[in-house]
DNA sequence: AGTGAATAGTAATTCAAC
DNA sequence: GTTGAATTACTATTCACT
């Protein structure tokens, strides 16, 4: 039963715009599930459901598109994982990965919209970031690889 | 000074794990900023953070790493900008996009870990789409492209 | 505009039960 | 392991002020 609940709330949150969990009690209702704001909560934080600010400035519930990789600390993570080096020359940001992993990097670095980051260029293994100057050249490496992470540049 | 305050609330979210918006306020008074639990919280709404589920379990806040493509929904609205067609063969979906958007959509769509979704290939206008089985590929197609939006295949 | 104090509103947890 | 009732904990908003 709980595993049909769960589905239904996906479904109704990626349908409606749910904004409280009291609106999700409601609605599931409707549905035939018969439960509680408490039961919801522990249902939201297993599937992980983020609040965002939607079109209307009111926060609503959303699924998140990247499941478990939705936060800064999962790209490092990631990044970690497949580094290999990095190097830097002015406004430009040379990052070197495993084979296969630039695009994916690349593109995730992209999309989270670094202030003074004006493109990036990935191919098989290289990662090239432009940045609008030196500054934003060394503060989006510092995002990306904080010092604990960084190896050597040698 | 807002602008100040807001950078440091970035830094420390994304340096230490800050559970409360209580938590924040402390952590904001060590670095000199004297504010109380209502501006945080008109903060956090302004960079919307968002709440997620770290690994002890317990909820943190964290910096969204796709600033405004979070969601499915924002997903749906990319794809809907820039689709051109789609085509199902029992579990396989080609997906036609605007010339040079097929590799963004593609990686977003993988990384949406959709049960059923075995891969994903993207070329420069088309998206492959392995599923599983059929089933898998209609679910696919349909949380893609809700009815509402989708074009004839015609 | 930005803010704090107080408060209303909402969500998470505890505790007990099953 | 799952749930609801009650409670606590937390967050958003209102109102007043600057």
């Amino acid at each position: 039963m709980k595993e049909q609940r769960l589905l239904r709330i996906r479904e109704l949150v990626s349908q409606q715009e749910i904004e409280t969990q009291e609106e999700l009690v409601r609605a599931l209702e409707e549905s035939g599930f018969a439960v509680t704001q408490a039961t919801i909560s522990r249902d939201i934080k297993e599937l992980q459901l983020i609040k965002v600010v939607g079109t209307n400035g009111r926060y609503k519930y959303a699924i998140p598109v990247m499941a478990s990789s939705v936060t800064l600390d999962a790209l490092r993570r990631r990044l970690a994982d497949v580094f290999i080096s990095q190097a830097r020359a002015q406004n430009l940001v040379v990052i070197k990965v495993l084979p296969g992993n630039a695009n994916a990097i690349g593109s995730m670095i992209d999309t989270m919209n670094h202030s003074g980051l004006l493109g990036t260029i990935a191919g098989d293994d290289t990662i090239l970031l432009v940045c609008q100057d030196e500054d934003a050249a060394i503060r989006l490496l510092d995002t990306l690889l904080p010092q604990a992470d960084r190896r050597p540049t040698e």
